[in-house]
DNA sequence: GTCTATAGTGGGATAGAC
DNA sequence: GTCTATCCCACTATAGAC
């Protein structure tokens, strides 16, 4: 996540804005004081704040969307695609934590088009998710309970690991991983 | 929470909308029209928006804090401490989802006094829940494992239980506790 | 590609009639 | 206690000079 154009650059740091204190709460003339420019400048480079809730959105939602086809199709049992998919899950927290942020809390304000496809791909990630707990409960390989509260445990844990992830120093990311997948899979006792 | 008062109402209202769209993204005007009144009619009820926040903010995080309290006095084991917090966020969620919302997602618009003392017990409820956990992990109910994923992974599972309480058309209340205890505690393997 | 200036809109909040 | 009218300000975005 090296911005490299202009335009990406504004993209990140608007993302950095959005992380603190949500899209709404976030000005143009904000934005384009961290780049050390007028508002009235941004426009050069972006259609408006709109295209950036949009991009840093919907692209993180595609990865997440590559990502699950990807581990669908290997040839490991349910048990272990949960445990890829975790690993995902923290690689793009390590990586895009502020578009995290803005995937988690600000799609609402997502607009028209936008909207319905962020929405049709987070719901075809659940259903896909779903589906590998309802397939590991069904050869035995994990406990018979509510698929539902399953999914959810495992889903919002890993959702908002972004917000806990830099408060802790930077934990390294195998460590991580490692105790991830034992506390979300075996448990704590 | 059935609002009694006519300021009650306002503030019950107001949650609803800043749980769909967050607190920035909602007017006055809107609260004024869920409301039937127009928006300077507010004003004889509430000092302004930021008050309505602050109450709803402040006062579901002073329950967690008495609840953690009286948790913390009982002569039980840490597991059935742990287990009882536990039942404490569900009983808060499904009664209280929508100053939950604001809780998790707007605290960082509370201004001055309101946010220190925000900040300061949350960090409060954190270090309690910390310590009964490394409690259990000492008298070896609790895996030897990093408390702080331990804490993590139970706290972001229990604080977006309400994004995902209603969606799923209300389970009953006994079950979803008895269900989350399980997989929270147990694990799915 | 950045600037100044400004249009156009909508926000929180207040004054004062009823 | 609610209303209309309005203030003042901040917002997104555009126009046009440099």
């Amino acid at each position: 996540m090296k911005p490299t154009t202009r335009k990406e650059e504004i993209i990140f740091q608007a993302s950095q804005l959005f992380k603190e204190k949500g899209f709404s709460a976030v000005t143009m003339r904000d934005i384009a004081q961290l780049m050390g420019m007028k508002a009235a400048s941004l426009y050069n480079h972006i259609e408006g704040k709109q295209e950036i809730l949009s991009i840093l959105i919907l692209d993180l939602a595609k990865g997440f969307t590559s990502g699950m086809r990807e581990i669908e199709q290997m040839k490991i049992s349910p048990l272990q695609k949960i445990e890829k998919l975790i690993e995902l899950h923290i690689d793009i927290t390590v990586n895009q934590s502020e578009a995290l942020a803005s995937l988690n809390n600000d799609w609402m304000h997502l607009e028209d088009q936008d909207l319905e496809e962020f929405v049709r791909m987070r719901e075809d990630y659940e259903e896909h998710f779903r589906n590998i707990i309802k397939e590991g409960i069904s050869v035995g390989q994990i406990q018979p309970r509510h698929p539902e509260v399953i999914l959810f445990s495992i889903l919002s844990t890993l959702r908002t690991l972004y917000l806990w992830y830099q408060k802790r120093g930077k934990l390294d990311v195998n460590i991580l991983k490692r105790d991830m997948v034992a506390v979300l899979l075996r448990g704590i006792i």
